[in-house]
DNA sequence: TAGATTGTTAATCGATTAACAATC
DNA sequence: TAGATTGTTAATCGATTAACAATC
């Protein structure tokens, strides 16, 4: 079975929607409504499901409180998530400042940094050497990181990651990574993110000009 | 004419890499270069070029100079993107201190802020009253937007971007911003592209496991 | 010229949506 | 029962890639 990156983004959106559902007092949901709070056709919503053996009742929809249970735990939200951050920098502290994460399970054990004066190991998230990643990230069995340093810097600091035993990577760094087959990398480029608006904008006047 | 998204992206990345190939004192650049370079088939480089007009010659490949101002002129780097910031929490303020924005020609011009101890005009970037907001835009004739503010307040704050006339926004907060069918609205949710990370380390393992 | 590369059309591929039998 | 909703198959849609005539 494969399963592509859309799949996934929709999931956590019906999730999403799931708990504001929930909190309004809604117990059960048919694949209607779902599909009309993400904007998908309401197949689309009961092929994702079947996809993951989620059934519905034929004609009672799906129990709200079951359909969350079982989307964490495809999504891996019944247990914390750790995950450490390379680079101390602008995105770094971002990312670690976050709230974002706490209240989707995911927990950002420590930052590292190769610039002495940034180090701080009493802080709830502790800023450590860059020489204690390994020791770190073996000890607490960490799987996930986020590579926020120079793009000058992140080649390398993917190959210390992969030598610690890191799996998955959310990437700030304009490059592509190389080496990096087996492995979970999410690039997260901001410049061409707003580089599209850019293009899109321009793009509406140009066909506005011409109205 | 209908161009995604997609497309868009790619065009940026050519020019990375024609800017790349450049520096290492190429002249001229064929479909299957810049192929290789960005990872798709020749046949995708030379039908995106053909949707924007760019021609090149039949036995010699493109100009890579020729090539690179075409491109910025469509991607609307050939003049300076004014860019104003709304919220000066972390990740505003990250994207305010953001090198990668200002070598790719777009230009933050100031942050708007409600909480009043965070106000500073003296800044490089100033952060100002929210209440300046629309002056502010009007008078420097700002089409774009960077949305940073606290999920709760997004809504709210789209409200005045689109009164003071602002076309396009990246937004960060992990809501989808209703009212907004007729302008360029790019939302990046990086707790969703952290989940996707999570859930594919996780079906990685399952997979290995099972072996 | 022979060989190589473009520009474009046709084929393929994958993802989304529509349709509908099964069934509650 | 009649009506509504699921689960799944088939149809559609759009984007990517292969193929190839044109041509330098």
């Amino acid at each position: 079975m494969i399963i592509n990156k859309n799949c996934i983004l929709r999931l956590s959106r019906y999730k999403n929607a799931l708990t504001r559902l929930k909190s309004l007092g809604f117990v059960k949901v048919f694949s209607d409504n779902l599909a009309d709070a993400v904007g998908v056709a309401s197949s689309q919503v009961r092929k994702d499901f079947s996809l993951f053996d989620i059934q519905g009742k034929k004609k009672g929809g799906y129990l709200i409180d079951e359909l969350i249970e079982k989307l964490n735990i495809i999504l891996g939200k019944n247990k914390v998530q750790k995950v450490v951050v390379l680079g101390a920098g602008n995105m770094g502290t971002a990312m670690m400042n976050y709230r974002g994460f706490e209240k989707e399970g995911i927990k950002i054990m420590a930052c590292f940094e190769i610039d002495p004066e940034k180090f701080n190991r009493d802080a709830i998230i502790p800023i450590l050497p860059l020489d204690e990643l390994k020791t770190f990230i073996k000890e607490h069995k960490i799987k996930l990181a986020i590579l926020a340093v120079p793009d000058m810097a992140a080649q390398q600091a993917w190959g210390m990651l992969k030598d610690a035993g890191i799996q998955g990577v959310m990437n700030f760094a304009p490059i592509r990574l190389r080496d990096a087959e087996d492995y979970v990398i999410n690039n997260v480029n901001l410049e061409l993110e707003l580089e599209n608006v850019v293009y899109f904008v321009n793009a509406l006047n140009r066909s506005k000009a011409k109205e």
